[in-house]
DNA sequence: GCGTTGCGTGAGCATTTGCCCGGCTGCTGA
DNA sequence: TCAGCAGCCGGGCAAATGCTCACGCAACGC
């Protein structure tokens, strides 16, 4: 008890110093007077502020340079949206540069008056977009899960992007309770014969608005490193040509999906190529393009969110 | 031409150079290797960026007093919104720490699904709200100015409210072209005979939600200092005991219209007491607090945006 | 009872930032 | 053509900030 209030006045605390120096531009020793504490409480307090995500900074000016990007993005690949952030210097985490613009396209679609079926992916890219959303009543449109949700080590998620944009928006929202990878084709089937799994397939399927992650399927590949393939499962994978992956299906280099052993126990849905509604990937990094390339020429995505250097990349 | 063109590449740099410093939290020195210049121009190119408000912050945090207060507010003036920003410190300026405030609820507004008319008024406070307003397409509602927007020197408007939120929406707007106050009460009523001015008032009448300032009429009387009032006029409805005025309407300490000359010439819309709708007053200062409370009493308005030490002095 | 551990605190210091000032460049008008 | 002027640039410096380190205190386990 006493400790979650102490919590709770601590991070009330933080928000006003964040406040008083982000808002009202004063000097940490100008909120230290105000506050009737030390500076060096004021520094830890902003500091900690910032890390706990209090503070939420937005750039508000599309620069020229993306907008070129943007437009040639589009024209080349026909896509039907197209973001293009800023990178964030060599040395800047490019799914950190992304998030915050790929939460204003999100949001700029939850703007829309009639009602929505929306499908999340996962990965850190989504995740890093759900951090950013603001919270907001939005409880018209569904949020709906393209994979599932039981991890291989039976923790109920990986990285929650389906909860955390619900409970942001207040949305009813639609979890897919099948693991992420089965053991075998025959458990994925018995999974995908439960009635509720059906109908959140069926949801996710006919989802009128899709935003997914784009994996790599090199050595790095996300799908290797956070333990729901192996390292012979991949090897053999890549054997096959593959180069990318979305929301666990994996595509060679023209963007067509390979049937493997893989894809009969992945869990969740399959995105059908070329759909009409907007399927905007969400990626960004020097050794995601190839990834993005294919699954743009293969149309399994028809919308974009990166940064400079991938744009550029992309282009070239 | 190249005027143009060099004002938009800096603008552009300045907002890389923020970009960089403010979301991917690069030194100065960082940031001048990255895009080659010299230290010093970084910091130009920041604080430019910083003064032309290509930076957003916001804070997302509520903060326990804060809510106590909003809490406390709405039971005792029976309110169906009311916000509370924390204060920006005693030097601060009480407009700009409610204004992230008051955009965050007008936003929260304009994502309700059905069409809706939003009537707006004017004053330092509905400025700096729709200047924190996030540019976004928002076409199904339509804003409609409660006030006119000729003022006594002709010129075309002042602080523009309308427009910069209609700006900003891309939304439909209608402005009421009538001077804010008329030499004769026959001048307004001519104007007011105008189709189109009939219009606009009928419109703003039935706004499903409508965001207005509240004035003080102190000496420092808004109305008196924007030019809309001289001096003589103001004393003579502070005899008439004058605590108040929104979107021009003049009241007294328990939020009754006073009809007075003033009130026979000033252009645009009275809203009426006690709507069911909501009533946004957007307000903080210790000069304000009287009008407030008096608006409040007189149910002009039934919501409120204020900030801490505004709500303190309202409970007291 | 006593050592240990973990957290928060303040002091001091290195780095970073904001700003003023002198100098330079490029434009303008006589 | 050239003086005058306005705006930009970098040097330098004072203020502000971020960070590390040693200390104190309370909780905990032995």
């Amino acid at each position: 008890m006493s400790r979650a209030e102490t919590e709770i006045t601590t991070l009330d605390e933080a928000a006003r110093a964040g406040w008083l120096s982000y808002v009202g531009g004063l000097t940490q020793d100008q909120i230290a007077a105000e506050l009737g504490v030390s500076r060096q409480r004021v520094q830890r307090l902003v500091s900690r502020a910032l890390a706990e995500g209090l503070i939420r900074v937005r750039l508000d000016h599309r620069m020229g340079s993306c907008l070129r990007l943007e437009a040639e993005l589009a024209r080349r690949f026909r896509l039907l949206e197209c973001r293009v952030a800023p990178s964030l210097g060599a040395s800047g985490d490019p799914a950190r540069a992304i998030a915050g613009v790929a939460a204003d396209l999100f949001e700029r679609m939850l703007t829309r008056p009639e009602p929505l079926v929306i499908a999340v992916g996962t990965g850190r890219a989504l995740r890093g977009m759900a951090d950013e959303l603001q919270p907001q009543l939005c409880d018209r449109h569904r949020i709906v899960s393209l994979i599932g949700n039981i991890a291989p080590d039976g923790s109920a998620s990986f990285f929650d992007v389906l909860m955390r944009i619900a409970d942001k928006l207040q949305a009813p929202h639609y979890p897919m309770a099948v693991p992420v990878i089965s053991d075998s084709a025959e458990e994925r089937a018995a999974f995908h014969q439960l009635r509720p799994v059906q109908a959140v397939v069926a949801l996710a399927r006919q989802a009128d608005a899709t935003f997914v992650g784009v994996g790599q399927m090199g050595n790095d590949a996300p799908l290797h490193k956070d333990g729901f393939i192996t390292a012979a499962e991949l090897a053999e994978v890549q054997a096959q040509g593959a180069v990318g992956e979305v929301a666990g299906n994996i595509f060679d280099a023209s963007g067509r999906y390979i049937d493997s052993g893989i894809s009969a126990r992945m869990g969740g849905v399959r995105i059908a190529p070329a759909r009409e509604e907007p399927i905007i990937g969400i990626a960004a990094g020097p050794t995601k393009v190839q990834a993005i390339r294919a699954a743009l020429a293969g149309r399994i995505i028809n919308g974009l969110v990166t940064d400079e250097a991938t744009a550029q990349a992309l282009l070239d």
